[in-house]
DNA sequence: TTGCGAAATGACAACGTTGTCATTTCGTTA
DNA sequence: TAACGAAATGACAACGTTGTCATTTCGCAA
C-alpha cells in the first residue's frame, strides 16, 4: 500500500527503510544465512513493502554472467516445437532462461552475422537452430568467450554439433524392408534444399548400395501430401516397386491414397513407411510405420552441450540422437 | 591476430589502443556523426583487432532498458509456433529481441509466479501466452513497471489481452451452414480444459441460439482424429445430423472418415466444417471447409501491443483477431 | 566484569557503459 | 596575427549490484 512512485526501487532504498547497510540487503538475497534471522525478516519485511526486485543489468554487470542461453532460429517449422519445447525445459532445469532471435522471413542470415547480433545481447552461451545450408558454414569461427553449438546434420570444423541421426533412421526403415523381402526400395524425398530430405534420401541410398542394390531414382517431393499423391501416381505403375521410403508421413499418406486410387492395397501390394510418425494425429486408425526422431531430445542435449561448454567455450563434440522405428501395419513381410 | 587473452575487450581497452578517450568510443558507437571521420576510422580499426564488443549488462545498467520483450508460453503446441513466428518478427522488426520462459511440464504456475520470475530477467515488458485457466487469473496484477499483455480468449480486469476471436469463428461456420439451408449443426469439442475448445464451442451455441435452434448436446472429442471417428460413428447414426462442426481439422478428418465408413457421403449426406485450415497439408485433395486464424498476425498484435504500452504500463485493451473461412467442398447448399 | 574469537554487519571500490559539462582544437573573420 | 564561435574531444559521476576487507556486535569462558 501506499507505493511510493520512486522510478525503481534500489537495495539501497531497502537498506534505508530497513536500517540496515546495502551490503546487508545484497547478503539476505545471495547468502540468506549469514544474516540474524531478525535482520533477516526487516528487510524482507521492506523488500515487501517497497516491491523491491533485483536489478538484472547491475547483477549481470558484476557477476560478468547472465544466465541466459542464445537460441537462433533460421527456420520455424512445426518439428522445431518439440525441440524448443527440450531446449526450453532443460534450460529451465538448469536455472537459464533462452534469449531468442529470429531469422527474419526472405532474409538471408549468414552464422557470423547470426552470432554478431547475438553476443550484442544478455547470452552465455548460445544455439544456432540450422535446417538449410547457409553461405559461411564452413568458414565460420565462433566468438571465442561464447560456446557455440549447431543444431544441424553436418558437421563443422570448430562448433559442437547435434543433430538426429536422419541417415541411420533412413537406414533402419531400408533394412526393415529388406529383411521382410524386399528387392528394393522408392524414396520420395522432400523439399530440395532441406538438410532433413538430404540426410534421409543419403541414408536411404547408402542402405541399398549396402547390400548390392541400385537405388532407383527418387522421386521429388515438397513435404506436403499432394506431392506424395503425385509420386504415388507414378510408382504404381512401376510393376517392381513393392516399398516406398518416403521423407515424411504427410507424402507417405499421399503415396497411400494414389496406390488406393490406382486399386492397389497397401501393404498388400506395395509397403509404406514414413518419417516422423504423426499421421496418427490426424488419420483415424493409421496403419503407417514411420521412423520417429525424438526432437526434444535433441533440445534436451543440445543445451546441456551449450551449459557443459560454458567453461570451454572452444572445446568440440559431435552428438547424433537415434531414432526409432514405430511400427504399425503398412509393410508386407515377403517371406511368409 | 595476435589477441590477447584478455578476458573481455572493453571500451576502454579500445580508447586507449585508439588513442583517444573511452567517451570518444563510446560516441563512434552512438553518434558517430559528432566524431571526426580520422578518429573514427582510428577507432574502428582499434575495435576491430581487439575484437570488441559492447557489454550488455553495462549498457542496459546505465540506459535502465533492456531491448528485450519477455515470453511465456505456458503452453507449448503446433498453433503456438506460427504466432511465436509472429512475436519474433514483430520484434526483429521493432529492435527488440525476446526472453523465454516455460512453464515445466507437470508443474502448475500461476501468472504471479510466471511474473515474478520474468521481471528477474532482462525484459521491458512481457507477453503471457495462455491456452488453459490458471488460478489466479481475476487476481493477478501486473507489476506495475512491466508492460503485460495475455493472450487468451478471456478478458483480464487490468492486463491487456490478445486472442482470435474463435467465438466470432464458430458463428461464421455455423451461418455458412444455416444460411445454406441446414437446420441444425451438431458439435465436435477438443479437451475439455481447451479455451480455444470451450470458446469455439460458445460461438456454435451462440450461432444456433440467435436463431432460435435448440443447439443438440456436443460430442466430447481430445483434438485427435480417434476421438473424431468415434464421434462420427455416433452422428452416422442420427438421421437428422446434415451438418457437423468440429473443433479442429484433425477431428473433422476423423469424423469424415467414419461416415464415409458406414456408407454416407461428404458433402452430399453430412457436412462438415473443421478449425485452423490444415488438413490439407496431411490429406491429398482435401475437401475440408475451414475456420482459420491468423496466428502470425495474432503474435505481430500481442508484440506491438506490449511495445506501444511501454511508456504507459498501465494502459489496458482488448484486441480481438477475426478468423477466415476457407472454402472448399464439404458443404452441401441444400437449397439448390 | 573483562577479554576473546566468531559471527554479523558495514564502507568502499569495482564492473563497463552513457550523460553532463568542461576543455581543447579547428576553421573563419577581423 | 588575434579573436571568435563551432566542432570535437575529454574528465568525471552515475547506473545498481557484488567482492574485499575492515569494523562492530555477540556469546561465552575466565
Amino acid at each position: 500500500m501506499a507505493t511510493m512512485d520512486k522510478k525503481n526501487v534500489s537495495m539501497n532504498d531497502v537498506a534505508v527503510a530497513a536500517g540496515v547497510s546495502l551490503k546487508t540487503v545484497s547478503r539476505v538475497i545471495n547468502e540468506p544465512d549469514s544474516v540474524r534471522e531478525s535482520t533477516r525478516d526487516r528487510v524482507h519485511a521492506a523488500m515487501e513493502a517497497l516491491g523491491f526486485r533485483a536489478n538484472f543489468a547491475a547483477r549481470s554487470l558484476k557477476l560478468g554472467r547472465y544466465g541466459c542461453i542464445g537460441v537462433v532460429l533460421f527456420h520455424l517449422s512445426g518439428g522445431n516445437v518439440d525441440m524448443i519445447d527440450g531446449i526450453a525445459d532443460a534450460a529451465e532445469e538448469r536455472g537459464f532462461a533462452l534469449t531468442m532471435i529470429k531469422k527474419r522471413a526472405g532474409e538471408k542470415m549468414t552464422l557470423a552475422e547470426a552470432a554478431r547480433r547475438m553476443s550484442q545481447l544478455p547470452v552465455d552461451g548460445m544455439i544456432f537452430n540450422l535446417r538449410q545450408m547457409v553461405d559461411d558454414f564452413d568458414t565460420f569461427e565462433a566468438p571465442k568467450d561464447l560456446k557455440t553449438v549447431i543444431i544441424t546434420p553436418m558437421e563443422h570444423p570448430t562448433c559442437s554439433t547435434v543433430s538426429d541421426d536422419q541417415e541411420d533412421g533412413a537406414r533402419m526403415a531400408c533394412e526393415y524392408f529388406l529383411n521382410r523381402g524386399h528387392k528394393n526400395v522408392y524414396f520420395v524425398s522432400g523439399k530440395k534444399e532441406s538438410l532433413s530430405s538430404q540426410c534421409r534420401m543419403k541414408g536411404w541410398r547408402a542402405a541399398l548400395e549396402a547390400r548390392g542394390i541400385e537405388p532407383p531414382e527418387p522421386l521429388q517431393g515438397d513435404w506436403n501430401a499432394d506431392s506424395g499423391y503425385a509420386a504415388g501416381l507414378v510408382l504404381a505403375a512401376k510393376p517392381d516397386c513393392t516399398a516406398v521410403l518416403a521423407a515424411n508421413d504427410c507424402m507417405a499418406n499421399g503415396v497411400m491414397m494414389a496406390l488406393r486410387d490406382k486399386g492397389l492395397s497397401v501393404p498388400d501390394d506395395v509397403s509404406v513407411i514414413g518419417f516422423d510418425d504423426e499421421l496418427y494425429k490426424t488419420i483415424p486408425n493409421s496403419i503407417l510405420t514411420s521412423v520417429k526422431f525424438r526432437h526434444r531430445e535433441l533440445g534436451i542435449r543440445a543445451l546441456n552441450e551449450v551449459v557443459a561448454g560454458l567453461e570451454a567455450p572452444s572445446s568440440r563434440s559431435r552428438t547424433l540422437v537415434s531414432g526409432v522405428l514405430v511400427e504399425r501395419s503398412s509393410v508386407k513381410d515377403l517371406r511368409a
